[in-house]
RNA sequence: GGCGGUAUAGCCAAGUGGUAAGGCAGAGGACUGCAAAUCCUUUAUCACCGGUUCAAAUCCGGUUACCGCCUCCA
């Protein structure tokens, strides 16, 4: 079944078809590491993992290239502030940012390319632009020139009369043309610099991601992705410098994210409403966050709060139960091969529409709506009087299976109990035999104190924490 | 001014022509010693106005509200 992907070039959704068959080449924009990602930072990680864990569950290889903006004026500012070195304070935010995301269940990408570390191939990636006539070298910066390419305007659907009036001209730049942009920038006193054709300097903010690119995926890449607010002006610039060089196509497919809101306000670093990803962290399960981005399509906006997310959480926890449901009754269920064919195609049946879902531009929150099926429909088959492994195992199976496409594993949670627990619990069920309620209320109530939920089931007592 | 997004039940959220998925919360019932878990039942005419159509949340025109990009930003 196709996989169909909205692309923001032409506003459509087209079937995905990779550059090179079984293979899928997508660059995702990454953070510039001044300080702490928020939880809107967070939103393109988890939702274009995701993406790429389908793809793979899809049968494709993918080469994931998720790049650092490790030079910029915010990260100089930040060391300045701080006393430190450029390098120190983008070291110290590239770790954070990985450890952040890996608590949320982001997979490494295959690359994590560094400017620093690229800057050879930036350089020549200019020269080749003022080679071609596109940019030009005023006074030690290198600008680019929008208007001597084609295409300009195409991803954010603007022609170049209209982008015009909004252009600005900050003072101390030689710029031809307000639209034109920065390739290269000459360095100020006592900043960090690299030896170029035009003199001490450092990059701008857009040739990175077109260098980087071609550097670690070729002329033309499969996916492009990042959130909304990068289409313009980063993206079409990238498109332009790219094209402009390559002479080929940048990428097929265009992927933006929606923003979060705090209050119905976009979540941003300059509007200071923002929450941030580590401290978050500490407050909620990272899979519950993930869980609560997934269940809105990754094109719409989503609002934050608090209250959201323990929602969140409680729908999360339907299909952790039904999960555990299952786990309970393994052991009292039996290896027969009877009446289990029904059960094993309505599995198969709910993992195909997981797919339909995943196929249709990742639609998650529909993906989502598959499991709560799923859960469903085994916490109707256990009903059943007598259970058969098989299909428990199918229906476990198929839950991990989808949720790891989401990123979310099930946490083991069945740490040994102490001896004093197990004691009071066996206590408990001789206080029941007995019908003496009251004393085994009274150890129920005294374990929930502890964080151990009992309960009663047909096949015995179970437990959780709470 | 240009480009774009959103408006669906108490809350969250799918759905782009055929008569409103799913989850949470609530109510009733079953099961239970009581609970928990679970199952069953139950809650909307889709911002507003007009139009096209046998048929519209879904297409077209208009209105309103909120938001975003056009400047660093996921």
């Amino acid at each position: 079944m196709p996989i169909k992907i909205y692309n923001t070039l032409t506003r459509e959704k087209e079937t995905f078809k990779p550059i090179e068959e079984g293979n899928v080449r997508m660059y995702v924009c990454g953070p510039t590491v001044y300080n702490y990602i928020h939880i809107g930072n967070a939103r393109p990680a988890i939702v274009f993992d995701s993406v790429r864990r389908y793809l793979e569950y899809s049968g494709y290889d993918v080469d994931y290239v998720l790049n650092f903006t490790d030079v910029d004026d915010k990260i100089i500012k930040a060391a300045k502030e701080a006393g430190e070195n450029v390098p120190e304070v983008a070291d110290r935010y590239i770790d954070a940012y990985l450890e952040d995301v890996e608590a949320l269940g982001v997979k490494k990408a295959t690359h994590n390319p560094r400017v620093v570390e690229t800057m050879d191939d930036i350089i020549r990636f200019i020269e080749g632009l003022v080679d071609k006539g596109f940019a030009y070298a005023v006074d030690g910066d290198v600008y680019f020139k929008p208007r001597a390419f084609d295409g300009y305007g195409k991803l954010s659907h603007q022609s170049i009369e209209e982008l015009r009036s909004g252009a600005r001209i900050q003072i101390g730049e030689k710029k031809e043309d307000p639209l034109d942009f920065a390739l290269w920038k000459k360095a100020k006193e006592d900043e960090i610099a690299w030896d170029s054709p035009w003199g001490e300097g450092r990059p701008g903010w857009h040739i990175e991601c077109s260098a980087m690119a071609k550097k670690y995926l070729g002329e033309t890449i499969d996916i492009h992705a990042g959130g909304q607010d990068l289409a313009f002006p980063h993206h079409e610039n990238e498109i332009a410098q790219s094209e402009a060089m390559n002479e080929q196509p940048f990428a097929n497919y265009w992927m933006h994210n929606g923003y979060i809101n705090i209050d119905n306000e976009k979540m941003s670093k300059s509007l200071g409403n923002f929450v941030l990803t580590r401290e978050l962290i500490e407050q909620h399960d990272p899979e519950v966050i993930r869980f609560f981005m997934l269940s809105v399509h990754y094109r719409h906006p989503i609002n934050f709060t608090h209250e959201l997310l323990e929602g969140a959480k409680n729908s999360l926890d339907r299909i952790r139960t039904a999960y555990s449901n299952l786990e309970h009754r393994k052991a009292s269920s039996m290896n027969l091969a009877d009446n289990e064919a029904q059960w094993l195609e309505k599995v198969e049946e709910l993992k195909a529409q997981f797919a339909r879902e995943m196929d249709d531009d990742f639609n998650t929150a529909n993906a989502i709506s598959v499991l709560f099926e799923l859960a469903k429909e085994a916490n109707v088959y256990l009903q059943e009087d007598q259970t058969v492994t098989g299909v428990i195992e199918a229906f476990q199976v198929a839950i991990e299976e989808l949720l790891e496409i989401l990123g979310i594993t099930l946490s083991e949670e069945e740490a040994l109990l102490d001896e004093q627990i197990e004691a009071l619990i066996k206590e408990r069920n001789e206080a029941r035999k007995e019908r003496n309620f009251a004393r085994a209320d009274e150890i129920r109530d005294a374990l929930k104190g502890k964080g151990i939920l009992l309960e009663d089931t047909p096949q015995g007592v179970r437990w959780k924490r709470g």
